[in-house]
RNA sequence: GGAGGGGUUCCCGAGUGGCCAAAGGGAUCAGACUGUAAAUCUGACGCGCGAGCUUCGGUGGUUCGAAUCCACCCCCCUCCA
């Protein structure tokens, strides 16, 4: 199967350029093509990862891909489809995250062989061109009625009660520069983004055609959605970064494993590289069979492992078979103190220094929001330590529902509230 | 610079002197049902175990009492110059 027919059969192509002409264009020989990832935190998160899969895809088929870092764009803050101004971000803390998002983005890419890949950072060409010659050479080319009638900007112009800066609505004449500008160092020919990227790329082959008379192309993915309509990638702790720093193994782990069934095998199409007539039959295989699915497991193996490794998955799944296959009272102190190392939200507390309600202590431990929340799962008896569960009546009393007596191995609590937070307790 | 409109709890959005910790919806969390799904139902949803405490762009003021009235300031939008 051709490379575009598999991205076709995964979903992930939304439109191109040329339409019917452009499988026949791709498939004519390697090209280079690119795709621009701004640094907006010191993390990509699961959102990036789409774009980012698919480079290594077009890698895989041959074709050179070009990692790039916005270190430009991130300073200016990319308008599409956004409903409000965002705040700017100083240039030091831009180029911490720009090093970040290098090293995180180069360990989805190959730089070796034929196809080696190439990593760019669009500061590189925009820091020292002046205002007159960007205006004169650059901003010449841009129509101000074209620009405003672009989708990605039009809710900025037309709503009420928004607005657009001018900086903003200069990000489309930028991110058109790196096109031209990579068209003219690497030959770059392509460039693929999210559906809301058709704008700046569109704009960005006219530029290459006037500056450079090249002729060059556009792809875009569909953006992540869910069947139940929320918002892809975030949870009630926030967004899933790719840092094992900033979401943990099994936190990730976690998040792929919860997937809705009407959306799994829509995301193991796009989030890994199994083939479509694999995924295919794994979704024959779960309608057939009783219960439970497979594909959850199967999405939250292969895409951890893409993005933590094979060390990152198995201390998920050592994590998660000790959670959740029920008998947690076997586990030795060795198996304890890794599921600590493992990622396993733990601290360490004193009988001496004990807050003086549970609400207080599981609070602070980060399983819940507020004191409301652990009160109000308090009262559906939905919080339980070894096992054993606390009532709203054992709130003022924590030091005995950690008494020594109840411990695994004399220190240890596994904390739980509702079922699916775990918290490890180890008293000292 | 002028005229008008606006800034409410995570988001959208009601509220124009006490009945307001502030309608409604969404998101989120917990319970039931399940498969650590979905859908549905129930509860919570500023903070605090609680008494209570702190909120409605900011600062002052009027009032027994203000998100609501007044003054000044900041920010956003629309139109005019």
């Amino acid at each position: 199967m051709g490379l575009f027919e598999d991205l076709k059969a995964r979903g992930l192509v939304f439109q191109t350029t040329g339409d019917e002409t452009f499988e026949a264009w791709l498939a004519e020989k390697p090209r280079t093509l690119y795709c621009g990832f701004d640094p907006t935190a010191d993390s990509l998160h699961i959102g990036s990862l789409v774009p980012l899969l698919t480079l290594k895809r077009f890698q895989l088929a041959g074709h050179t891909p070009i990692a790039l870092v916005g270190g430009a764009t991130g300073l200016i803050g990319d308008p599409s489809f956004k409903s409000q101004e965002r705040s700017l971000n100083t240039p030091d803390v831009v180029a911490g995250w720009v090093e970040r998002l290098r090293r995180q983005m180069s360990q989805f890419l190959s730089f070796d062989g034929d196809a080696a890949a190439i990593m760019a950072n669009n500061l590189d060409w925009t820091a020292d061109v002046d205002v007159l010659t960007f205006l004169r050479d650059v901003g010449k080319h841009f129509s101000v009625n074209n620009m405003i009638a672009k989708e990605s900007v039009k809710q900025r112009i037309e709503r009420e009660g928004a607005g657009i800066s001018f900086t903003e609505f200069t990000y489309m004449i930028l991110q058109s520069f790196d096109f031209a500008e990579l068209n003219k160092r690497f030959d770059c020919e392509l460039q693929i983004g999210g559906s809301d990227q058709w704008g700046n790329i569109t704009g960005g082959i006219d530029l290459t055609r006037r500056m450079n008379g090249a002729s060059v192309q556009g792809l875009t993915m569909p953006l992540v959605t869910k069947a139940d309509g929320t918002k892809f990638g975030k949870t009630e702790s926030g967004t899933i970064w790719l840092d094992a720093g900033k979401t943990s193994p099994y936190a990730f782990y976690q998040f792929w494993l919860s997937t809705a069934d009407a959306d799994v095998y829509k995301f193991l199409k796009y989030f890994t590289f199994l083939t479509v007539e694999a995924i295919d039959a794994l979704a024959q295989e779960d309608a057939e069979r009783e219960g439970r699915p497979e594909a959850q497991r199967v999405l939250a193996r292969e895409v951890t492992r893409l993005v933590h490794g094979d060390v990152g998955l198995e201390a998920a799944e050592r994590i998660t078979s000790a959670m959740f296959s029920g008998d947690e009272s076997s586990l030795s102190e060795s198996d304890l103190a890794q599921l600590s190392l493992d990622g396993l939200p733990s601290s360490v507390i004193t009988r001496e220094v004990m807050p003086e309600t549970l609400t207080q202590l599981l609070t602070d431990a980060g399983m819940a929001a507020s004191g409301k929340q652990v009160k109000d799962a308090l009262g559906r008896s939905a919080v339980s330590i070894n096992g054993v569960s606390v009532s709203a009546a054992n709130n003022a009393d924590p030091a005995s529902c950690f008494a020594p007596g109840a411990a695994m191995h004399g220190r240890y609590f596994i904390t739980r509230l509702g079922k699916k937070k775990v918290h490890l307790f180890i008293v000292e």
